[in-house]
DNA sequence: CACTCGTGGAA
DNA sequence: TTTCCAAGAGT
């Protein structure tokens, strides 16, 4: 017996939360009704044909290695926008070693577009960790697995179950709606997700929790969703919030927040040779190590980043004021999750002295901040999808900036 | 623990 | 059109 399994014993009435949050009681009939209907659900019309899925063809190693690459992929992300993406990142780096050995900027190059882009990063590192300690081979280790960056509770679970049949329960945005509604949780965003943690490990199908854990999701994605189709439901006899009419409700909302205005100036130089000059952003904020252009904040979104010079050598800073041929070229509007992004693009030429300084540093390091680039060599470079929409509509010619 | 981190689908 | 938020994790 494997000592880091969850105890397969717990009692119903010392471990589930029975009070006024919960629209009824937990009962351990409804539990068993629940997994005996979900799983009849999935044989009959789950999605078994996800590409992540284990397959003959591939060994433990790269079955495990693949449904971890879907794992991080999909964290916030649909599975119809994953799937062409998994597709082209398995052609790259089909083995955690091809991974592991690559460039970090031949990862962001797959990862360009699907956003999160320290999913990336924090892949290709874990990559390394796992060649280096495992050979490779994801082991079947909780808090192994749970030590590599990027992998949090859910990710590790849900590899444990789907790759090793192991009855580790998952609490993801599936299983949050579908577990608060079938058990009328009425609690606060936080306590919401405190209250389930144990809910999820009481429901979870010990028998055959991988495909439980893929069944609850594709309820969740496919049925139990945001606007649930409850009138095609085959749970609408135990589940809670509809009996009570409550799935509008149920889980809790978040709290909305007013989105702030960031407001930056993006440069475009050209040199004699034709090439442009591209910012090889900060591995940390937005966008971190991936191509855009040289950029000057001019409204920020917080009070701390009001205003920023473009580039800042030896003790001469450079700002919008002075480039005093600049031509505005451009401008367009990015909606992020949590601000608004508005651009502005200028043309410009740079003042020799910086050029000079440019040239110099370049030739001495590639992983120089600014970097000229040939225009053909664009499509090669990582770079946030709206630098990649402008690329497309200044150079129209090269049509392979976006994916 | 509240905030940060992308993009596109859905209503 | 605007708004919400999806197979979350790191800090």
């Amino acid at each position: 017996m494997n000592p880091q399994l969850p105890s397969d014993t717990l009692s119903l009435d010392q471990s589930l939360p029975q009070d006024d949050t919960l629209l009824a009681p937990i009962t351990a009939q409804q539990i068993r009704y629940f997994q005996a209907r979900l799983l009849e659900w999935f044989e009959r019309e789950g999605r078994h044909d996800l590409p992540w899925k284990p397959q003959d063809c591939f060994s433990l190693k790269i079955n495990l290695y693949r449904i971890w690459i879907s794992e991080i992929m999909l964290q916030q992300t649909q599975v119809a926008t994953v799937i062409p993406y998994f597709e082209r990142f398995m052609t790259a780096f089909p083995t955690p070693e091809a991974l592991a050995t690559a460039s970090e900027e031949a990862v962001l190059h797959h990862w360009q577009g699907l956003g999160y882009y320290s999913r990336a990063r924090n892949l290709h590192q874990a990559a390394k960790m796992l060649v280096e300690q495992h050979q490779g081979l994801i082991p079947p280790d909780f808090e192994a697995i749970r030590s590599l960056k990027g992998i949090g509770d859910t990710t590790a679970s849900a590899i444990l179950a789907q790759g090793y049949n192991l009855p580790f329960a998952i609490l993801d945005g599936n299983v949050r709606r579908v577990l608060a509604r079938i058990t009328g949780l009425q609690a606060p965003r936080t306590e919401q997700d405190r209250r389930l943690k144990p809910i999820s490990d009481a429901f979870l199908c010990r028998q055959n929790p991988a495909d439980y854990t893929q069944a609850i999701m594709d309820f969740g994605a496919t049925l139990c969703k945001l606007k649930p189709a409850c009138d095609r439901c085959f749970l609408t006899d135990i589940c809670q919030a509809y009996l009570h009419n409550a799935t509008n409700t149920i889980p809790a909302k978040a709290i909305k927040k007013t989105r702030p205005v960031e407001s930056v100036a993006l440069l475009l130089f050209h040199n004699a040779k034709g090439e442009i000059l591209l910012e090889k952003r900060p591995a940390n904020g937005i966008w971190g190590n991936l191509y855009s252009l040289p950029e000057i904040i001019l409204q920020g979104r917080n009070a701390k980043s009001q205003s920023s010079a473009i580039f800042q050598l030896d003790d001469k800073t450079y700002q919008l004021t002075d480039f005093q041929d600049r031509k505005q070229a451009a401008a367009f509007q990015h909606q992020f999750t949590h601000y608004t992004l508005e651009a502005t693009l200028f043309t410009a030429t740079l003042p020799k002295e910086l050029q000079h300084r440019l040239d110099e540093a370049s030739t001495h390091n590639k992983d120089e901040r600014y970097q000229w680039v040939a225009i053909n060599q664009l499509a090669h470079k990582p770079k946030p999808q709206p630098i990649a929409i402008l690329f497309d509509q200044l150079y129209p010619e090269n049509d392979l900036f976006t994916p």
